[in-house]
DNA sequence: CATTCCCGCCAAAAT
DNA sequence: ATTTTGGCGGGAATG
């Protein structure tokens, strides 16, 4: 009780291979951890503390894995602490979701390479009974900026479903993740807001790798810019998803 | 050197 | 008020 074991204990005593790493630590790692102890049958509802203290990590980073995996459609909150577990089995379904909701959007048809703008405007399912004139592309509103919708603009999960119907709603299936992030960012890829964006893209690819979602591939260094690709997943339990999709549009 | 991305501070939403 | 939820960026591990 009282306080909680930090739980860091960066070497405490002269143990034997020390060598702190980060892929131990690491997001896709911890999601895997988290889905093969929630991947069972009888499961139904998560507690968020539990995962926690079952995964050994803090608070925070079940935070992260959690909003990916319920843009997903494996998830689903259900309350304060609690979630609901869909499983794999939600995914098809979440996906189907999002591309036609993408293609609902905005952005080219898919009639060979092109160039689509991506929105990053959205708005839950839930009786939001906002007296709205349609959909507005960039609100800058005269004054009295809308501040507290701003946050939810920038959530990891929104930006886990717009990396997602990158891939869904066009025939890309390859891209760098800073090749990602100024096509969702739009514009404005300048300094630090890139940086920002492009350190979010990468925790959920990790996320998105260790479901087999996506793969991660490496290419020949370049230079400057660029450095990852990401690819749609060549693993049977993907086709099946992509293949669900397109057969049922 | 550049790229990858973990850690956790600290502030918005909830309660 | 406390607690839960989670942006956000530094800066260390990694390539």
């Amino acid at each position: 009780m009282a306080t909680s074991p930090p739980a860091a204990a960066p070497d405490a005593s002269g143990s034997r291979h020390h060598a702190y790493s980060r892929k131990q630590k690491s997001l896709g790692l911890l999601c895997s951890n988290f889905l093969s102890l929630y991947n069972r049958d009888g499961v139904e509802c998560i507690g968020l503390d539990d995962a926690a203290n079952k995964l050994g990590v803090e608070r925070r980073r079940i935070y992260d894995i959690v909003n990916v995996l319920e843009s997903v459609g494996v998830l689903a909150r259900k309350a304060k602490n609690q979630y609901n577990w869909k499983g794999f089995n939600g995914i098809p379904k979440a996906l189907a979701a999002l591309k036609e909701e993408g293609l609902r959007d905005n952005f080219g048809s898919s009639g060979g390479s092109g160039k689509m703008k991506f929105q990053v405007f959205d708005y839950d399912e839930d009786t939001n009974s906002n007296p709205d004139t349609g959909s507005q592309p960039e609100a800058p509103n005269s004054n009295a900026s809308s501040k507290p919708d701003n946050r939810r603009e920038k959530s990891l999960g929104l930006l886990t479903q717009n990396f997602v119907k990158l891939f869904i709603c066009s025939n890309v299936d390859l891209i760098s993740l800073d090749e990602a992030a100024k096509i969702l960012l739009g514009d404005g890829h300048n300094s630090t807001v890139m940086r920002t964006k492009v350190r979010r893209l990468y925790d959920i690819a990790n996320v998105l790798s260790s479901m087999q979602l996506i793969e991660k591939l490496f290419a020949k260094a370049k230079q400057t810019c660029s450095t990852i690709i990401i690819g749609l997943a060549t693993m049977p339990l993907s086709f099946c998803i992509f293949s669900f999709i397109v057969v049922s549009l």
